[in-house]
DNA sequence: CGCTTTTAGCTAGATTTTCTAGCTACCCGA
DNA sequence: TCGGGTAGCTAGAAAATCTAGCTAAAAGCG
């Protein structure tokens, strides 16, 4: 995400974009940190609920309170009162795993599920109409694109600290 | 942001999805929301306050508290505090804004430039990686369709709603 | 110019969210 | 059966955001 600080900031010695592409999809990755929020203020809810509503309904496999704080990178306790929230509000229910007794598979209600949906159809009407644009052979070209970029990005994630690199500071020490 | 839960939920009977393209895209954008987290966590410091460097140096007019606020989606009392934050951190320095002298013009400072761009510098690698491998005519048309896919992102965020759609709601009535 | 309205930024106190620390129940391998 | 590791939860502390309201400066208008 983050788009290209060196053409905002510095000065006019920065080098020459690598690509138009390139600059296109870095915007397109910053924006897309901002409809999450986006996202979050239509359904009512905070930015982390929806982040979490949104891995559940994509996640091919049902995933429980532990798993879900791992991948929006919040501690254990805090994906617990996270799921309380979810499930006060109506947005997901807790059943329990079927192999194992510790585990909670985490369901999304399908009341929920409308509501995400219908919060981001005018997104997804306006990507499919882009898409619609495309020949079949830029399409597949894309696609293939955009799936190295997912993968590139899911191991940026996945590589980052599990902890803060500093214990984030609250004042300042040296003036 | 945010899969696509009816190919992932519904059951053999669901809709041929629209393209591989939009399928791809749509990952991009869910795990585009990630990432912004996960250069947080890379610099130390909050998801907003890496999203507000990110407004910062991507911005092309300088920003002050209360515009960066609007951005973020977050109130002014909160982007004062944003700020004072990041300022004690040494990310971003206020400075007076040349015509407005109820304004202030956010710096984003040399050193977190120098830190952002070395904490995404291997997510900016594999994009380039992934932009190499296409061939002139196909960069072109993924830079148009990614610029139009920007487009709608951008009047998404813009048409959501300035508060959220019921008060946050703690607890539950009906139950 | 003087007056009113609007805007940018800030402070104070309350609310919400996340964190650290630690606990129980359960799975798995020796 | 025993011991290590994992999933989920609770309690209290810390951090972030919010609402309400303030001052100063710009902008509009007689």
């Amino acid at each position: 995400m983050e788009g290209s600080p060196s053409t905002g900031a510095a000065g006019p010695a920065g080098p020459p974009p690598s690509s138009e592409a390139a600059r296109a999809l870095r915007e397109v990755l910053r924006i897309a940190g901002d409809t999450r929020a986006a996202l979050a203020r239509r359904l009512g809810i905070g930015a982390t609920d929806a982040a979490a509503i949104d891995h559940l309904v994509s996640s091919p496999e049902p995933l429980g309170p532990v798993e879900l704080g791992n991948r929006l990178g919040i501690r254990s306790a805090s994906a617990t009162t996270l799921v309380d929230r979810l499930v006060r509000a109506g947005h997901v229910a807790r059943a329990p795993h079927p192999h194992d007794r510790r585990r909670l598979s985490l369901q999304v209600t399908e009341h929920a599920v409308g509501e995400v949906l219908e919060a981001l159809r005018p997104m997804l009407v306006g990507v499919d109409r882009a898409v619609a644009r495309l020949t079949p052979e830029q399409a597949e070209a894309t696609a293939a694109f955009l799936r190295e970029v997912a993968d590139v990005m899911r191991d940026y994630v996945a590589t980052a600290p599990d902890e803060p690199t500093q214990p984030r500071r609250t004042g300042a020490d040296g003036g």
